[in-house]
DNA sequence: AGGACTACTGTTCGTTTGAACAGTACTTGT
DNA sequence: ACAAGTACTGTTCAAACGAACAGTAGTCCT
């Protein structure tokens, strides 16, 4: 679908310039007369990238040009629950769709996670908050990492911030509040329970957003 | 120059719907049979709005309308130092604009403010946080405000998060860190520096983004 | 070796479209 | 009272434009 030729990719990006800059697409002789080219030989890569699914051809409308694959407005998924197994950015999983440029997080955030208990609430993160994850399956010590821990009954996952700890073997999960209990797990020894992992990590914290003030 | 009458401001949207929905504006004659007029009311009004500064006709071409007065990317202006007395959300005191919506925040953010103090910690506010305000001059008992306190040296206002408390005429402003006193003001008793109020009250805060992990 | 696809030229045809001219009725500001 | 602006109708015209038909040369696949 995406096999675009090289002289099909210009003939897109020129009609996509043009609706940026004119504010309207070009006609098929405008193109011709930009390439240097018949006008028919527009309407023939025009005809062709219609048939590739890039573009949309209003029959008879001058100028009937209507771009598909539109730029997506850069977003974010809030991801809540996830199914056991099922690659975390799965946008299926997605609650909502938030309109964040994920490039304000650091790193770059790919998923929103909200968060539902008080566990981290010294490091500043309250219930509610969404947190910006960067998708990534390992961590460094000291980092706030959003942890996949599996639900024996009910046979999905669950995301829950933790600081990350790691000593040889041994990883520590914190809670940033006394009254939690941190989670030790022991890597060498395999777990009890062979169908999942005890835990992996979804994801580094990349930043934070509060929709609304604390109470 | 917004002075647009209802009728033009219904042929304003009805382009805008079009190129939204096609993709392409209108000619002449779509806008003429969709109201149900003649292709010429339709080219009057275009040079109407064209006058007024709100589109832009590019002559002889088909459907050539280009929209002025562009969708203006959603975003917030990122406030540092305020100049004393200048409006606050004035974009020239801008340090950065961040393209977030403004519709995340509840309420609504008219703007950003970047805290430098730890004395909000407690609610879950760190230093380096962006906090979303709604631009307002006045406050419930209890709400977190930006606080617009004038500095005697230097000439500028210095936007400081608080939270708010009135009784009767006397105005607490708490931090939400032990370590700080709150400020107490006697509304009733004139201040000593006629220059400025010695406070007011630049927004409440509707939510809060953080850029980054905390360490 | 042949079919499909790309990348064009050249011409003709008919519709779409913007532009221009002339005119009407109503409202608003000075 | 008059000019300017709004909100239209009606007609004509030429340029802009998409569509169709016919044809060429090259590449790529099986």
């Amino acid at each position: 679908m995406a096999n675009l030729t090289p002289r099909q990719t210009e003939i897109l990006q020129f009609i996509e310039q043009r609706l940026r800059q004119e504010g309207y697409p070009p006609s098929q002789r405008d193109i011709a007369e930009h390439f240097g080219f018949a006008q028919n030989a527009a309407r023939d890569h025009l005809q062709a990238l219609a048939r590739k699914g890039e573009i949309e051809i209003s029959p008879n409308d001058a100028r009937g040009i209507r771009l598909l694959r539109e730029q997506t407005p850069p977003g974010l998924p809030l991801l809540g629950r996830i199914a056991a197994g099922a690659p975390v950015t799965a946008p299926s999983n997605a609650e909502h769709w938030l309109e964040i440029d994920p490039g304000l997080f650091q790193p770059r955030a790919d998923f929103l996670h909200r968060v539902d208990g008080d566990s981290m609430i010294d490091a500043g993160i309250l219930p509610g908050d969404l947190v910006g994850i960067h998708a990534q399956s390992g961590a460094e010590n000291g980092q706030i990492i959003a942890a996949c821990l599996y639900e024996p009954r009910g046979g999905f996952e669950r995301i829950t911030l933790k600081r990350y700890r790691r000593k040889g073997s041994v990883v520590t999960l914190h809670a940033e509040n006394p009254r939690y209990e941190p989670i030790v797990i022991d890597l060498s020894q395999p777990a009890e329970d062979q169908e999942a992992a005890p835990f992996r990590i979804a994801g580094i914290m990349g930043g934070l957003l509060r929709t609304g003030a604390p109470r």
